[in-house]
DNA sequence: GCGTCCTGCATTTTT
DNA sequence: TGCAGGACGC
């Protein structure tokens, strides 16, 4: 095997990709290569000798993995690996232990995955009063800070949180009573068993000797302390990241991890890249420029490998409908110009400034895509297929059951469920369990006659599929569509097309699954889909329309990012964090590779309101745009602020002491400490 | 049990 | 403005 894979990397990255004993910080700012780097980190370690199977790379999303094992193993010799290493997310990881060590836990491995809908369904049907999406985040929350229902009732101050630690507790009585877990119990759980198995955790963590984790910024807590777990026995974490793209601290990232590696992990190496191969030196120094205004941030510099370029644009629009004529206009003239539409794309801060644009595109005839939205595991009706294959791998699931008894229409609703579910709770056995073990009469009591025949043909029905899977999957599959007949219950819904559309695909899916994977089953369909989202093909030839959340890792040749007005970019107020909203803008300028145009309207249409608008603060911040000193003239210094001084340029306030109407301030021009009245600088 | 009207609500999103 | 989920009537 060559070390070729070497040579093509520059200082800094050949400096990180060759560590190998240790902890390591790699500091990767944006279009740096750091995906390249871990790669070939993780061949680099396999041609010394490394074992493969002792090498753990830790993603968040599936197209990061899918992304990574391409790169890597495209590196390495294939015919001295015999185990790949493992490179998955980090709730695939979780499930793979799981699958393991339930029993550690005292609950059994065939356990099934809730996504966000699933779970906001049990909420409601706990609680009927508490908005939805609060519970869901608060009880996320919990969990990521491993706080169990007790201990959230202790700490709960208002009665509010006494509420919701509450339904905490009867949410998670409700996961186990069903064998069910959510997205976070899939870090979660790992973490408890690793906690109360000490020895256990020992040997998980000498089996990976060598853990590489991918975007360490939009770790949390949880993730954190499970990574402790997993170097137990050694120091040998690889953390890449960057903390000024940090951009979820929404829910609940924490931008600490990687601002304190140093501190958490002994002898740390840092190792900084920041040669940026993306974009022009023009697009990059505004980026820089704007990125400046932070505090938290650990302090590099991307130094761009390319010349300046065109300079970046800046529109100014009437409304909403004139900022979309501009665009369509140049996306017209780069396309005619021979430009690919593939290579262009419009990002936004709020999806809902979307709709203009699709309106303009429709009209224009320019083929484009949103990005992002509904995915396709999370539509009704692949959720209900899942559901039946849920119960035909697992009888007693409940909660399946309870989602597709009525799907399609079989006159059992909602009393009829509430019955049985109240039969079940009473003698402790599940649903199906009752309808296949009581008499019809014995039944007919509990629900009725009619609804008594309905569940034992319809549990019959589950039966024979049952036996059929068992013989051959592909005449079960069959046998299947014939038997419910839900794809033509949707013949004369209003979206029947696209639902039938979608349940053909979904078909074809898992016919094709089987074919690839004879020798695997159901169940392990289901696990595999539970964790998998959309893997779109971004080959077609549209401009790609996305939030700014949706673009990172992305770039663009020409990018378009609208809707640079307060309130919209950055969003102000309640829980937004202007330091996340500056790095949301610091990820938007740093996709864009050759053109950059930002725009800003002076009203917008909105909330069913007509809006008028000031031009974001982030258009000046970054340079393009003179910024407006009134407002800023006469208010409050404190610490850190960004100022700038006639004579000494920008500085940064270390000291601000209130003298009558202004401050002396005590300011860093580059190193020189000078101290200087407020009314002698601008507060950028 | 099921379809229809109406009220309330509206950053960002992966697993 | 647009939509999802709840209330209500048949």
């Amino acid at each position: 095997m060559s070390e070729n894979f070497l040579l093509s990397l520059n200082d800094s990255q050949k400096n990180a990709a060759q560590h190998i004993d240790g902890a390591l910080l790699i500091l990767a700012g944006a279009g740096s290569g750091k995906t390249k780097t871990i790669t070939t980190r993780l061949a680099y370690l396999i041609s010394i000798g490394i074992d493969p199977a002792s090498i753990l790379t830790l993603t968040f999303t599936n197209k990061a993995a899918t992304e990574m094992r391409e790169r890597a193993f495209s590196l390495i010799d294939s015919s001295i690996v015999h185990t790949p290493p493992l490179l998955c997310t980090f709730h695939k990881f979780g499930l793979l232990l799981l699958k393991f060590y339930m029993s550690e836990l005292g609950r059994k491995n065939n356990f099934i995955i809730i996504d966000t809908d699933d779970k906001k369904r049990i909420l409601r049907s706990i609680d009927k009063e508490l908005p939805l999406p609060l519970l869901a985040s608060e009880i996320s929350k919990y969990k990521n800070s491993i706080l169990s229902p007790n201990e959230a009732k202790a700490t709960a101050q208002l009665k509010l949180y006494q509420e919701i630690a509450d339904v905490y507790e009867k949410y998670e009585n409700y996961l186990e009573k069903n064998n069910l877990v959510d997205f976070d119990d899939l870090l979660l759980l790992p973490y408890k068993i690793l906690c109360n198995n000490e020895k256990l955790a020992e040997e998980i963590s000498q089996k990976y000797n060598y853990i590489m984790v991918d975007e360490y910024q939009d770790t949390n807590e949880l993730q954190y302390k499970l990574l402790r777990k997993l170097c137990a026995t050694h120091n040998n974490l690889c953390v890449v990241g960057d903390d000024d793209q940090s951009i979820y601290g929404w829910r609940g990232a924490t931008i600490k991890n990687i601002l304190n590696f140093t501190d958490h992990f002994e002898n740390t190496k840092v190792v900084k890249l920041e040669e940026n191969y993306r974009s022009t030196n023009t697009i990059l120094n505004h980026a820089n420029q704007l990125i400046e205004h932070n505090r938290d941030r650990l302090g590099k510099k991307l130094v761009s490998t390319r010349e300046d370029g065109n300079s970046v644009r800046v529109y100014e629009s009437h409304d909403e409908n004139e900022e979309t004529r501009k665009i369509v206009d140049d996306i017209k003239n780069l396309i005619s110009n021979g430009e690919r539409a593939s290579e262009m794309a419009i990002l936004f801060r709020v999806n809902a400034l979307s709709r203009s644009l699709e309106e303009g595109f429709n009209k224009s005839g320019v083929a484009y895509k949103l990005v992002g939205g509904m995915k396709f595991y999370e539509r009704a009706e692949i959720k209900d297929l899942i559901a039946y294959f849920r119960i035909l791998t697992n009888n007693n699931d409940n909660f399946s059951l309870k989602r597709i008894v009525n799907k399609p229409k079989r006159g059992i609703g909602k009393t009829t469920i509430e019955k049985l579910d109240a039969k079940s709770a009473q003698t402790q056995k599940p649903i199906f369990q009752l309808v296949e073990e009581l008499e019809p009469e014995e039944l007919a009591q509990v629900v009725g006659k009619k609804n008594s025949r309905t569940l034992k043909v319809f549990m019959a029905s589950i039966m024979d599929l049952k036996e059929a899977l068992e013989e051959s999957k592909m005449r079960f599959l069959d046998l299947f569509e014939d038997t419910f007949d839900y794809r033509s219950s949707y013949d004369n819904a209003p979206d029947g097309f696209d639902r039938q559309a979608n349940i053909d695909e979904f078909y074809g899916y898992i016919r094709d699954y089987f074919i690839q994977n004879p020798h695997l089953g159901l169940e392990d369909f289901l696990n595999e889909i539970a964790l998998e989202s959309e893997n779109s093909e971004f080959t077609e030839e549209m401009v790609s329309m996305m939030s700014i959340h949706a673009s990172k890792g992305l770039e663009y040749k020409h990018l378009f990012i609208i809707g640079l007005e307060e309130g919209f970019f950055p969003i102000i107020g309640d829980g937004s964090d202007i330091e996340e909203e500056r790095r949301l803008g610091y990820v938007a300028l740093t996709r864009a590779m050759d053109n950059l145009t930002l725009s800003f309207v002076h009203s917008r249409f909105y909330k069913g309101k007509r809006a008028s608008l000031t031009k974001s603060r982030f258009l000046s911040e970054s340079g393009l745009i003179k910024g407006c000193l009134t407002l800023e003239k006469n208010s409050a210094y404190k610490k850190g602020d960004l100022v700038k001084h006639k004579i000494f340029g920008m500085g940064r306030v270390q000291k601000a002491v209130k003298a009558g109407k202004e401050y002396k301030l005590t300011i860093n021009f580059a190193g020189q400490i000078r101290d200087i009245l407020s009314s002698f600088v601008e507060k950028i």
